[in-house]
RNA sequence: GCGGGUGUAGCUCAGUUGGAUAGAGCGUUGGCCUCCGAAGCCAAAGGCCGCUGGUUCGACUCCAGCCACUCGCGCCA
């Protein structure tokens, strides 16, 4: 099938280094540097700088030489230079021949390129016991449309969901439940999710800690502020800037621990808040023992789970999968798939052997009674990678480890990659040292796709927002605008509508470059105007309706009518789709496809809506079937390539809306 | 304090790996439905690309130093 682009940008190469006398490999390091000129200035454009010295011209002079050379070239309809660039319009033959047939093709922009190689995907993980909050959509969908493209371009693909189902939240909300669980309820997730968060409060040693603590570091802090002004009164000249900046910094330390405005005095009421912070010490202090026991309560429901307890076991069990029924309701409504449901509890049995070999190599050594790993070139203020608690018990790291190891064992990928947030980014960065410094080779294979953060959400403010409930918002959102249509019949009401809400949410996350945060705003996911999911949807439903009213492309068609600017925009965005999932495949960045098909639904929407005004420009043009058979395959292409890339996005793409 | 990330239009974000006059969406202003679908199209206004220096024919892009915000930094995951 091969990427048009690629191919039109290798033939302007080589006719470059033909008529000026280089050679292939010259004309291959070409290709790289050309790219698409301004607008209205045709199809491709090649910097002429380096080219320049090898030919011992002025660029502009280089650019007028080359761009002779290329003036008789049947590939090339025009060719100009404008000062250092060469700009080249493809001849419509070359353009039309090479992308419209391919883009019509279903899996257009797919290719072999993986075939034969491997990729694991670790995605979506949600913990047990914890809700699936709306950020949990970043790594189920990043994770999800990586696996798309991967296997779109030939790779087979492994998408693990590895579950948070071991650890001691387990032992909260397990603990918990003897406390405050309905026991009618066992079975019911949104219960097990009150129990958690209530039990999760009420062990919070962290919390209870800094509340001790508070007071005195609060008393700290006022007197550094205190000095730091007397500082200021008595310094001069260069140290005068110094304690400025000092003071500045330590006040606003002060302003965001207080809470207070930019314009309050900090030091003003300073006594009532230290007053305020020892009555809140007081009552922790009051609290702490039955905190601290509920935290050792839940450890100790680790330990016994640990130590293969059954009855321990059967709870386990049974939260478990009333966990996993609710996640998966959710992906269903999303058309999520995983090859493989499992978590961290598939590798229980085996710690000991992998905290064994991580003894033997690199080894282990006994500090402040927990056990970390011996890493060379550790870096001082670094935190070793620990593979055992003080109570003995596992962490998460040592998990990964076994984990990692089985990964390779059962799949001997080509690539490993772990869609997790960026927050845990040290925590990769240790897990895959410790492989390395294992002996394994193949750790360099794994990658932290990392992720941002939505902010705006906070347990602890109570402003979590859970991914259903977006979903289920945004779905009635569509409804109300899908009932005033009058393109869409009853029978197919439910199934675009669906398609529209869910694919508004996951088309929102998917446009941004997965590492950048954002903030969550109800009017942002629910969104609709604009570049949206909705928006391709549009476009997609469009060119179905033409297709359907000009029935269907004719047996054959010629495609050199397609001459007008709209349509050489369409086939140009179409041309780069192909290359565009090549590039979110190795970069693995899913916005790129998301960007590419957005391109193509707005050279699209520009091109159909030019002929509103001026009929000949219509797809369904009067009076000359020529040319319009060619516009139909166009559309045609358009048609089979939005369905494609939203595919692969996980959004589906309705007939009409 | 140490390490990572981010800083581009009022807001949300792109910027093809160093190339021409820095681009979209939202919002604002003006225009376009006797309709091949207005969830759309066309146009206008809006920019010391955080700051300063350096490398280069050329820097939003690379390097250094600052500033701001943010995440992480031992027994949670």
């Amino acid at each position: 099938m091969g990427a048009p682009l690629a191919a039109f940008r290798q033939s302007l190469a080589s006719a470059v280094a033909s008529r000026q006398g280089l050679s292939e490999e010259t004309a291959h390091a070409l290709a790289g540097q050309i790219r698409e000129p301004e607008a209205g200035r045709g199809d491709l454009a090649l910097p002429c700088f380096q080219l320049a010295k090898s030919l011992g011209l002025p660029p502009p002079a280089a650019a007028q030489k080359i761009a002779e050379s290329l003036k008789d070239h049947p590939d090339f309809a025009q060719v100009e230079a404008a000062g250092p660039y060469v700009n080249v319009t493809l001849a419509t033959a070359l353009l039309v021949d090479a992308v419209v047939p391919a883009a019509r093709v279903p899996g257009f922009g797919g290719s072999d390129s993986g075939a034969g190689k491997t990729v694991v995907i670790d995605f979506s993980s949600p913990n047990i016991a914890k809700p699936l909050a709306f950020h949990h959509i970043r790594s189920t969908v990043i994770g999800a449309a990586l696996g798309r493209i991967h296997r779109a371009l030939g790779w087979k693909v492994v998408g693990i969901n590895y579950l948070g189902d071991w650890g001691k939240q387990f032992g909260l909300l397990a603990t918990g439940f003897q406390r405050y669980g309905d026991p009618q309820k066992r079975a019911d997730a949104k219960h097990l999710v009150e129990v958690y968060v209530k039990a999760n409060a009420e062990a919070d040693v962290d919390k209870v800690k800094a509340t001790l603590e508070a007071p005195k570091l609060a008393a700290e802090l006022l007197a550094q502020v205190t000095a730091a002004q007397a500082a200021l009164a008595a310094a001069s000249g260069d140290e005068k800037k110094k304690a400025e900046k000092s003071l500045k910094s330590l006040e606003k330390k002060l302003r965001v621990q207080r809470g207070i405005g930019e314009e309050a005095d900090v030091l003003a009421g300073a006594d009532a808040w230290l007053a305020e912070l020892e009555a809140k010490r007081a009552a922790a202090e009051l609290a702490r023992p039955s905190i601290e026991a509920r935290d050792q309560e839940a450890r100790m429901f680790l330990k016994r789970l640990e130590e293969g307890e059954a009855t321990a076991l059967a709870e386990w069990k049974e939260f478990r999968e009333t966990s996993i029924r609710e996640f998966e309701r959710i992906y269903a409504k999303m058309g999520i798939e995983f090859t493989s449901l499992e978590g961290e509890s598939r590798y229980t049995n085996v710690l000991e052997a992998t905290v064994d070999k991580v003894r033997q190599k690199p080894g282990t050594a006994i500090d402040q009674g927990a056990e970390i790993v011996k890493l060379e070139g550790q870096k001082k203020g670094e935190p070793p990678p620990m593979v055992k608690t003080k109570d003995g018990t596992t962490l998460y790291l040592t998990r990964d480890i076994a984990a990692a190891m089985d990964r390779y064992e059962r799949f001997h990928f080509d690539k490993s990659l772990y869609v997790v947030a960026a927050d845990q980014s040290l925590h990769f960065s240790q897990l895959f040292a410790v492989l390395k410094a294992m002996g394994h080779e193949w750790a360099e294979k794994c990658t932290h796709v990392a992720f941002g953060r939505v902010h705006g959400m906070s347990t602890r403010r109570g402003s979590v927002v859970f991914l259903d409930e977006v979903l289920e918002e945004s779905v009635s959102k569509a409804r109300e605008i899908c009932v005033q249509s009058d393109r869409i019949d009853a029978a197919n009401l439910d199934e675009a509508v669906e398609a529209i809400g869910v694919g508004a949410v996951v088309f929102g996350d998917l446009k941004n470059l997965r590492g950048s945060d954002y903030t969550f705003k109800w009017e942002e996911v629910l969104k609709f105007d604009g570049h949206t999911a909705p928006y391709v949807q549009f476009a997609h439903a469009r060119a179905c309706s033409i297709l359907q009213k000009g029935g269907g492309v004719p047996a054959a068609v010629e495609l050199r009518h397609l001459v007008l600017p709209e349509e050489r925009a369409v086939l140009m965005a179409l041309a780069r789709y192909p290359e565009a999932l090549e590039r979110a495949a190795s970069e693995l960045e899913p916005s790129l496809v998301t960007r590419a098909i957005l391109d193509v639904a707005q050279t699209t929407a520009s091109w159909l809506t030019a002929g509103n005004q001026d009929r000949s420009r219509r797809v369904l043009v009067e009076g000359d079937e020529a040319l319009k058979g060619a516009r139909l395959a166009l559309i045609d292409a358009v048609r089979n390539t939005l369905q494609h890339g939203l595919g692969l996005l996980g959004v589906r793409a309705p007939r009409a809306m």
